[in-house]
RNA sequence: GCCGGGAUAGCUCAGUCGGUAGAGCAACUGAUUCGUAAUUAGUAGGUCGGAGGUUCGAUUCCUCUUCCCGGCACCA
């Protein structure tokens, strides 16, 4: 006899068990045509599952985000069952729900072309048309596993064989295809109708690459043709701000065969890069860290000392000079302590914070490298932090306080945060490690800041908070980085003395805000499609004449803004006023100041802007004054 | 590194079922001196990523290789 309580706190009462799909044709048709499943007592269950016992039951569809996701999973199964008609020797692994859409991850035992996938795709759109029932099926383990076995799924019954005894174990059928989930499902294909299969990749079974690389076929997945359209689009958006094109039209740097992964940064390039460590740089300044430089070779024994060898050596460069071999340097932490080395140091002179602006190389894996966002040669905006650890917590506070204020100098306001505990290879001792951590969670605990634990994912020698920005397109980028260090200092001899006169040895913070300068930069060009904010703009004022008889004006135009302290150039060309306009916007220079007859009479400059707005005329005084303040207020 | 795809003029791309390539934009030269997103005429530009093989002949077919793109694994 349940009794149904409804979100809106109506109450329905059965003399027999329902489903979720009865409850939902209790109240209405239309409701019941839209349901997709249930939400029984918080718990999400398939429409069909049958209701005992009096419960609160909210009914989800298409419009819910948890319909959105039990859509988008049953499109894997109708991809599996769409594979299955076309390819009946396919084997099914694994095909979760992902963001915007969902995969499969397939052993089909050819090569697939984008062309299949067409077919696939098609193929999909016809079983989905014929509106059959989604069946769902509780099995026992022997059941499921004699099933994947008759239909030749391996990667399917070692999935069984994964799951704890006890655990319900559901099949389901969409026509002859059966896969199984934990649900819920869609009740029929008729829900399954904006989908598009997107790419094809591989991927390796369980995410081990000691294991055989499997097809990974992606696709995303709406619960109406419109957002599905509107997803389309927006990737058509993301893919207009892809900073290798951008870069490529305002020449600001290029990447070329005889150094794969690293920057040839052009002159409109590198005077982004400055503006950045010049920021970044009075920052530091006002914060007391001293700056530093060292260098990029260094004898591998300093690495095998500081344990990176042992864990990075395959990552490093190496070169040998007169019997000696020496590591292209892959972080500066070593380098610091060896500055901190010199000398005795005394607890008043911590804590000791060290920058540098530091280049480094890494030989990272020829798949990974990708435009500025990941190579081999970068530059971080590192420093390490020597201290007792009684000032761990202040010098950690104080550095969330500065990496908080340098994203939102850029425009970035939306901050993730993840703490990173000890992985399975590591140096120094449990307690340490103990320590370490509990003090990492306490600043974040102290200044409410929320985080997501990542068990496992923390540095070789020490635990770390991560910083991530998302940027206008939701994208998550992860930047700065703050890491405890009980171990290195040790490791490499780093020494101080304390009030009592006893040696002891200091902590290390390793933190970056930025991360890599390159990356982010990058992140910086997506972010705002080109348009950097008037004081990161490489060039910021473009003098354009109308004709030659105002070229003389405009050079003494851009020598007074230069003077000012204004990044300006000049287009002389003899070309129309529209021409010069059109090819300056499309560079995206901040502004275009047009300067005619009127304008050389008055002393004055017509001012427009990339947007396309005109500001009309200023003299120039006046639009200095504008520009300075703008480039002051960083927007 | 692994799986798949790709590499043709500075850029975007077409093309050759094997007979050494073409467009638009950019560049250059000339004419035009023009008021807020493309004035016009002409010229030049490529050992078709690299090496090897098959062939009378390879940019095209095959092998190897480098790099790039999309993922996966990795990321101190």
């Amino acid at each position: 006899m349940p009794a149904i309580t409804l979100p809106d706190g109506s109450i329905k009462s059965f003399d027999h068990p329902v489903t979720g799909m009865q409850v939902a044709e209790s109240i209405g048709a239309g409701l019941a045509k839209a349901t997709l499943a249930a939400r029984i007592d918080g718990e999400l269950a398939d429409a069909c599952v049958p209701i005992e016992q009096d419960a609160q039951v909210a009914l989800i569809t298409a419009r819910d985000a948890e319909g959105l996701d039990i859509i988008r999973h049953s499109c894997a199964h109708l991809l599996g069952q769409a594979l299955k008609t076309l390819y009946p020797d396919v084997q099914m692994a694994i095909g979760p729900v992902i963001d915007d859409g969902f995969y499969y991850d397939i052993n089909i035992g050819r090569t697939l072309t984008p062309e299949d996938l067409e077919t696939i795709e098609a193929r999909m759109h016809e079983l989905a048309k014929r509106d059959h029932e989604v069946i769902r099926e509780v099995v026992t383990p022997e059941k499921a596993r004699a099933t994947f076995e008759a239909r030749n799924e391996p990667y399917k019954q070692a999935i069984v064989r994964d799951i704890p005894a006890g655990e319900t174990i559901a099949l389901y059928h969409h026509e002859d295809y059966v896969d199984m989930c934990k649900g819920p499902h869609v009740p029929n294909s008729r829900h399954l109708r904006h989908f598009k299969l997107m790419s094809l990749a591989g991927a390796y079974w369980r995410g081990d690459s000691d294991n055989e690389m499997l097809t990974r076929i992606y696709g995303t997945a709406w619960a109406s043709e419109k957002d599905l359209k509107a997803h389309l689009a927006f990737l058509e958006e993301a893919k207009k701000r892809d900073h290798r094109l951008i870069a490529r039209k305002q020449d600001l740097f290029h990447i070329q065969e005889e150094s794969p992964g690293m920057i040839f940064w052009h002159d409109r390039g590198w005077q982004i890069y400055l503006q950045i460590t010049d920021h970044i740089r009075g920052r530091l300044d006002r914060e007391g860290y001293q700056e530093v430089h060292t260098p990029s070779l260094i004898d591998l024994s300093l690495w095998e000392k500081s344990g990176h060898a042992a864990k990075f050596s395959d990552d490093m460069f190496m070169t040998g000079s007169e019997d000696r071999q020496f590591a292209v340097k892959p972080m500066n932490c070593p380098a610091h302590v060896q500055i901190y080395n010199r000398g005795l140091k005394s607890y008043r002179d911590l804590p000791l914070r060290m920058a540098e602006f530091g280049s480094c190389h890494r030989n990272e894996a020829s798949g990974t490298l990708h435009g500025l966002m990941r190579v081999r040669g970068f530059t971080q905006d590192d420093a390490h932090i020597f201290c007792t650890e009684r000032q761990i917590g202040a010098e950690v506070a104080k550095f969330i306080d500065l990496l908080y204020e340098v994203y939102a100098d850029f425009g970035f306001t939306d901050v993730l945060i993840k703490l990173s505990t000890r992985p399975e290879q590591r140096v120094g001792s449990d307690e340490i490690w103990d320590k370490s951590e509990a003090a990492l969670q306490a600043c974040l605990e102290d200044k409410n800041l929320a985080f997501d634990l990542q068990p496992g994912e923390g540095a070789f020698y020490g635990p770390k908070i991560e910083f991530s920005l998302r940027d206008c397109l939701n994208r998550v980028w992860q930047l700065g980085t703050m890491q405890l260090d009980f171990s290195m200092p040790e490791r490499l001899g780093a020494e101080y003395v304390d009030e009592n006169g006893d040696r002891r040895v200091p902590v290390m913070l390793h933190r970056a805000i930025l991360g890599s300068l390159e990356r982010f930069i990058g992140i910086l060009i997506e972010h705002y499609a080109g348009s950097m904010p008037l004081w990161l703009s490489p060039l910021q004022v473009m003098v354009l004449n109308i004709t030659d008889a105002q070229a003389d004006y405009a050079r003494e135009v851009v020598e007074k803004l230069r003077n000012a302290g204004i990044r300006v150039d000049t287009d002389l060309r003899n070309e129309k006023i529209g021409y010069k306009i059109r090819e300056h916007t499309m560079l995206r220079v901040p502004y275009l100041l047009v300067v005619g007859d009127r304008e050389r009479e008055a002393g004055a400059v017509a001012v427009r802007t990339r947007e396309g707005e005109d500001l009309g005329s200023l003299t120039l005084p006046e639009f200095i004054e504008r520009a300075k303040q703008q480039i002051a207020e960083r927007n």
